[in-house]
DNA sequence: TATAAACTCTATTGTAGCTATAGGGTCAAG
DNA sequence: CTTGACCCTATAGCTACAATAGAGTTTATA
C-alpha cells in the first residue's frame, strides 16, 4: 500500500513533523489513514503531490488560508483571481522594498556625512545641485516657541505629507527655512519647515525648488533641539561678511542625521546650516 | 509641563494606544510619568522624537528588537553595521520577490495555455525556440513503475535541484524524456525527468538544451498520473507517420499546469506531449 | 519474549507586532 | 453628582510553524 509514517513523509518532503501536524490541524492535508488505537498517522506517497502544490503556492507568496480555499473551491477562475491579486501584492511589496532601500541609502549617506564632518566644525564652501523640498508653514516662529512648538509643527508637516502621499521615508532629514530678506536683516524668524524629496517627486504647491549654487555651510551637533543654532548662525554670517560674500537666497537649517540617542529622549541630531552666496 | 495622556500621544503620532502599551511592555519607550495611584501614563511631547525614530527605523525594515538594541547601545558603528546588514536583507527580499513574480507569471502562463487548449485535444504543429531543461536520471523506467516510483523520482530530482541551488519556483512544470532512438522504435522507456529553467540559468552537467524547431504536440488531461499518456502518444506518432514527418529528436512529456485538485489527492495535471519533426 | 532505540502521540508555549476585546477604574465638564 | 470620555489590566487572536514535556507505540535486536 506504500503508506508512510509521518516522519518518513516529513523527511521525504524536507519538512518537519510539526508542519504536517499543523497542516492536518488547519484541514489542509489529512493523512490517508489514521490508526484509531495508536493515533498514528499514515500518509500515501501520492499525497506528496499535495505537499508539492502547497510548497509551490507558498513560494508564490500565498498564505495557507488562501491555498486551502483554492483546494476546497477547486475553481479555475478563483485561481485566476488569486494569481492576479498575487501580482498586485508582489508589486506593492516591491515598491515598499524599493522605498526601504532608498531610505536606508539615504540614512547611510547621512551617517557618512555625520562622521566625516562632525570633527571639523568649521565653515566651508559647498556647491549643491538643485534640490527639491516639501514645505509646510506652521505660521509660528519656531525660534520663539519652545521645543514643544517645534514638535507640534513637525506633526503638522507629517499630516500634510500623509495627505499628499509623501512616503514617510523622507522624514530623516527635516529642516527649516529663514527667508532671504529676514536673514539679510539678521531677523531670525522661521515658520516654515521642510523635508528634502527626490527630484522625481511630482510638483505640487508645497514642493519648492532650492536653486543650485555655492553655499556657505557649517555643521554642528544640535543641543536640546535647536537651542544652539543661533550661535552657529552668527559664526556663519560673520564668515559671509568677512569674505565679502553677499547672501543670494534663503537660509536653510537641515538635520543631516538623527541618531537614536535614548538617554535624553530628545532628538540626537546633527545639524547643517547653509546660506547661498555670490561674490559681492 | 506639556504632558500628554496616552490617547493624545497616540493621536498625535497616528498610532494606537495599544502600540504605546506594547512599546512600554517591551521596554522601547516608557512614558515620562506614570501616576502611581491611577496607573495613568503621561508622555512628554519630546518623546514624539523617539516615536519618529522608531517609525522611521521600522520603515527601514528593522525589527523592534533591533531598534531597541540601537537605542540601548547608542553606538554609531553598531548603527553602521545594522545599516549594512539591512541592505543585504533588503537585497535578499527583493530577490525573493523577483522569483515570486517570475513564478506567478509562469503559473499564469500555464493557466492560460491550459484554458486555451484544454478544449481542442487535437494534434497541432508548434514551433518552439531553444529551451533549457534541468535533468535527472532516476535509472528506472517510469512507465514500468507505479505512480509511487514516479513520486520518489521527483523527490530525487528535487534533492538534486536543491543541491544545485535551483529555486523551487521552477517546479510547476515537471516533465519526462524519451530519447530519440527509443521513441523511433516505439520503445516507451523513460528514466529521465526534468524541469524547464530560464535561459539565464548557468550551465551545468544537468542542464541540457532542447533544440528549437517544429514540434508535433498534443495536450490532454492526465488521469491517475500519466496512466493515459501512452494512448495519446500513439495518436501523436500516428499523426507523424500519416503526414510523412520524421522524428528529429527526443520526445517530451511536460506537465503544462498542475492545478489544486483536492478530492483525489493525486496530481491534477494538464499534460502536453511533443516530439520534434522534419519533413522526411 | 524482553528490552532498548527510535518513533509517535497530545498538549502547551513561544515567536512579532500588534488588534480587539472584557470588565473595571478615573477624569473633566456640566 | 452624574455623564461621557477616557484610562487601566488582562486576555485572546492573528501566521506558520518550532520547541518542548510526558506518555505511548513500533521495530529491531538479544
Amino acid at each position: 500500500m506504500n503508506l508512510l509514517r509521518i516522519g518518513e513523509m516529513a523527511k521525504l518532503n524536507k519538512i518537519s513533523v510539526q508542519t504536517l501536524h499543523y497542516y492536518e490541524k488547519i484541514g489542509l492535508l489529512k493523512p490517508q489513514v489514521v490508526d484509531t488505537e495508536s493515533g498514528y498517522r499514515y500518509y500515501h506517497v501520492r499525497q506528496c503531490a499535495t505537499l508539492d502544490l502547497i510548497g509551490y503556492m507558498k513560494l508564490l507568496g500565498m498564505s495557507l488560508t488562501q491555498i486551502k480555499q483554492l483546494f476546497e473551491k477547486n475553481d479555475v477562475s478563483l485561481i485566476r483571481e488569486n494569481i492576479a491579486s498575487q501580482l498586485n501584492w508582489i508589486e506593492e511589496q516591491k515598491e515598499k522594498l524599493q522605498q526601504m532601500e532608498r531610505g536606508v541609502r539615504r540614512f547611510q549617506f547621512s551617517l557618512k556625512e555625520f562622521e566625516e564632518t562632525s570633527q571639523s566644525r568649521e565653515v566651508e564652501l559647498l556647491t549643491f545641485p538643485e534640490r527639491k523640498i516639501f514645505c509646510y508653514d506652521g505660521k509660528q516662529d519656531i525660534y520663539q516657541g519652545s521645543i514643544e512648538t517645534y514638535e507640534y509643527i513637525i506633526r503638522e508637516l507629517k499630516d500634510q505629507a500623509r495627505l499628499k502621499h509623501l512616503p514617510m521615508i523622507y522624514f530623516c532629514n527635516v529642516g527649516s527655512v529663514i527667508r532671504q530678506d529676514n536673514i539679510q536683516s539678521r531677523n531670525f524668524f522661521s515658520s516654515e519647515i521642510f523635508v528634502f524629496v527626490d527630484d522625481e517627486f511630482p510638483n505640487a504647491p508645497e514642493v519648492k525648488v532650492v536653486p543650485a549654487g555655492t553655499y556657505v555651510c557649517l555643521s554642528f551637533r544640535g543641543e536640546d533641539g535647536f537651542a544652539n543654532e543661533l550661535d552657529y548662525a552668527k559664526i556663519l554670517l560673520d564668515y559671509v561678511d568677512k569674505h565679502g560674500y553677499s547672501i543670494s537666497g534663503d537660509y536653510l537649517c537641515e538635520v543631516v542625521a538623527e541618531l537614536p540617542v535614548y538617554d535624553t529622549e530628545a532628538r540626537g541630531m546633527f545639524i547643517r546650516i547653509q546660506v547661498p552666496v555670490i561674490n559681492a
